[in-house]
RNA sequence: GGAGAGGUGUCUGAGUGGUCGAAAGAGCACGCCUGGAAAGUGUGUAUACGCCAAAAGUGUAUCGAGGGUUCGAAUCCCUCCCUCUCCGCCA
């Protein structure tokens, strides 16, 4: 969420970084000024008139203590007015705001100065492209039949217990999964990132703090009974940890990572590309967080970046970096960078980690603050990362990896997996 | 799920209709004291939104949340949320 009095001093440059995510109602930004000028002359008369009741109503009390009975009855007799005042003022005021809130959360955050103009994936820039692509024989496999083959994953199961893209994980794949967990939760505390296990559900003001709503309702699964959502990353859970908090400067940055389970509906997308691991419902992942002070942020993001590529580089999987242009970045994100591995059997990337820098845009939601050097109360700055989402990592390992003999682990994981071949 | 008790500032904790944004203590910050520290001592110590060019200042709101009664609510009433104790259930 955007910070009104940011917007009100800086409309034209509002516009120029909307236009940069193809934002489509511009005229939104003026409804809000506009908005927020009557707030604050409503605001500015209410608190007028209830200084005036607040003082009549001091002066009754004195009056009634000094035992002046009738003044004080007097008093009392001209005071119904105010009552009625601050009551009209007040309605106004609310409405006002409530306006002013539902439509200041249609606007989605600024793009950074880095940010490509653009509005398909295939306008992202390439900022870097590591590792070769592996030449893989005619005959290589994709993930879901290489599962299969090796009994790893069995889709069908979980179709039968659950439903498609809740695959089961078996024996060797099973693993797997956890190996991967574990390496990625040790490679980030390695990195300083402090670990935690976290709820799965999360209440509503978690989901608007973290901007998944009022907008993506339809991506989580809801428990309407509760009113609680399962989480569609451990980002939601993490960044609420800080919510309606006020930080020491001295506890910035703020390092955490965690393991969860996401949930996401995802509906309606069909075909090869949610073949077998490329999409599900539930998939594992470890994320990373960064409450961190406006002035560094850009730096954090690099230095987030480089530890997923570090992982990428540790697995021996080809990736590469994108800068995402302004019309295939988040809602909620300044600067997003997407990193890709390269799929040898389905000859094709696939996006296994998503960093973004957020500025104020969630601190703004989730009132999270830090006590500044003049001592002033001031938005921090939020980051997050995937480090990493296991399915595609799964299927790219599994592919890339796939011999005559079987599939090699990478020596990174070995020492998790404790065996280096599926075969 | 049932019964009871309770939710006050960073913490402990007073406060049952007016002088309460809120006693007192602790903590923290700064100063004095000290060779240095402790002790002692003095001062300060919530957030948000307005007004003001800004600082200073000042207005309003906030004592779990939302409504109500009243000239006036931390205090009385209603609804909801949460915590604790006991019972029930249970990995």
């Amino acid at each position: 969420m955007l910070q009104v009095s940011y917007i009100r001093d800086n409309r034209e440059k509002v516009l120029e970084r909307l236009a940069v995510k193809n934002f489509k109602q511009p005229n939104l930004v003026d409804e809000i000024i506009q908005l927020d000028e009557r707030r604050r002359l409503t605001q500015n008369q209410m608190d007028g008139v209830s200084a005036q009741a607040n003082a009549a109503a001091k002066q009754i009390g004195e009056l009634m203590r000094a035992g002046k009975k009738e003044e004080a009855e007097a008093l009392k007799a001209t005071t119904g007015a105010f009552k009625g005042e601050v009551q009209t003022l007040n309605e106004q005021l609310s409405s006002l705001e409530e306006e002013l809130n539902q439509k200041i959360v249609l606007l989605p955050n600024l793009p950074h100065i880095s940010v490509p103009q653009g509005s398909t994936p295939e306008e992202n820039e390439v900022v870097s492209d590591n590792g070769s692509k592996p030449q893989l024989p005619a005959n290589a496999l994709p993930h879901w039949e290489l599962a299969a083959k090796y009994n790893l994953i069995d889709f069908e199961l979980g179709v039968k217990i659950t439903g498609a893209g809740f695959p089961v994980y078996k024996g060797k794949g099973a693993k797997l999964q956890r190996a991967l967990i574990s390496f990625f939760l040790d490679e980030a505390e390695k990195a300083g990132y402090s670990e935690v296990m976290l709820p799965l559900l999360v209440n509503e003001a978690s989901g608007f703090g973290t901007g998944q709503l009022p907008d993506k309702e339809g991506q989580m699964y809801y428990i309407g009974e509760d009113k609680l959502y399962l989480i569609p990353t451990a980002e939601v859970p993490i960044t609420n940890l800080y919510r309606d908090v006020i930080l020491k400067a001295d506890e910035l940055p703020v390092r955490n990572c965690g393991y969860t389970p996401c949930f996401r509906r995802e509906a309606g997308s069909y075909g090869a590309h949610v073949r077998g691991l490329n999409r599900l419902h539930q998939f594992d992942k470890v994320e990373i967080v960064q409450v961190v002070h406006p002035d560094s942020s850009y730096d954090v993001i690099e230095q987030m970046s480089e530890h997923v590529q570090g992982l990428l580089q540790k697995l021996g999987l080809p990736y590469r970096v994108l800068r995402l242009c302004g019309g295939d970045m988040g809602f909620t994100a300044a600067l997003t960078y997407d990193m890709e591995t390269w799929s040898a059997a389905q000859q094709r990337w696939l996006e296994v980690s998503s960093v973004s820098n957020f500025e104020t845009f969630q601190s703004n939601r989730l009132k999270l603050r830090f006590r500044n050097a003049e001592g002033k109360t001031q938005l921090a700055h939020t980051l997050n990362g995937s480090a990493l989402a296991l399915p595609r990592i799964v299927a790219t390992l599994l592919e890339n990896n796939q011999t005559e003999k079987g599939i090699k682990i990478p020596e990174v994981l070995v020492p998790y997996t404790k065996f280096e071949w599926i075969d």
